[in-house]
DNA sequence: ATGTATTGTTTGTAATATAAACTAGTCTAT
DNA sequence: ATAGACTAGTTTATATTACAAACAATACAT
């Protein structure tokens, strides 16, 4: 392969803008996310589920104004998978 | 959306490396693909007919030494999609 | 108490990715 | 000439993924 493989977790539009946001803010809400991503609840729900899993954000639930509120934030697991796949994908771009 | 929508035909793994070297050389067959991206046959020519169907690449079989022969070459849509999938997704490789 | 809004989760369907199995033909050695 | 191995792809079957619609649980407003 010329080509180093692409992280299947990060390689999704909506999960890479979400890594891309926290990245940059360090923590940011469930609505925050959806507004920045103009993303359905739903597949922000699943994609942020999946990116959990994978133990590339940390999740944290609590309440905010009697409301429930997810805040996520980057791990340095996800924070390491997010620079390389940046390093990665580069290679198939430079043409 | 803060994020451009990326092409679903370009946002895939062998896909993109196939657009990546043709963007390079201009003209590449099967067997050169195969190579370079280290795909099984059956993945790349599939892929090969979904970057046809898409007229992103053009594809002209004939013979050489008696075997088959598939030369792939992208197309001008070919090159503007694969110059604004790299345009878009470097928005969000910006951490 | 009824309706509307907020903040998410679950589910169902359709699309996608991929390798294995298959097709069609060619070369080699006997 | 034919059996066996090889070349060059294509088709298929299966498993995974993506995504939006439907759902849930609570809060606020009238």
């Amino acid at each position: 392969m010329s080509f180093a493989p692409l992280d299947p977790v990060l390689h999704n539009q909506l999960r890479l803008a979400v890594m891309s946001l926290l990245v940059a803010v360090e923590e940011g809400d469930f609505n925050f996310l959806l507004e920045k991503t103009g993303a359905t609840r739903g597949n922000l729900s699943v994609q942020i589920t999946k990116l959990k899993e994978a133990d590339y954000i940390t999740v944290k639930k609590s309440f905010k104004d009697n409301y429930p509120n997810t805040l996520c934030a980057i791990s340095p697991k996800g924070l390491k998978a997010f620079e390389q796949y940046v390093t990665a994908i580069k290679e198939y771009l430079k043409s």
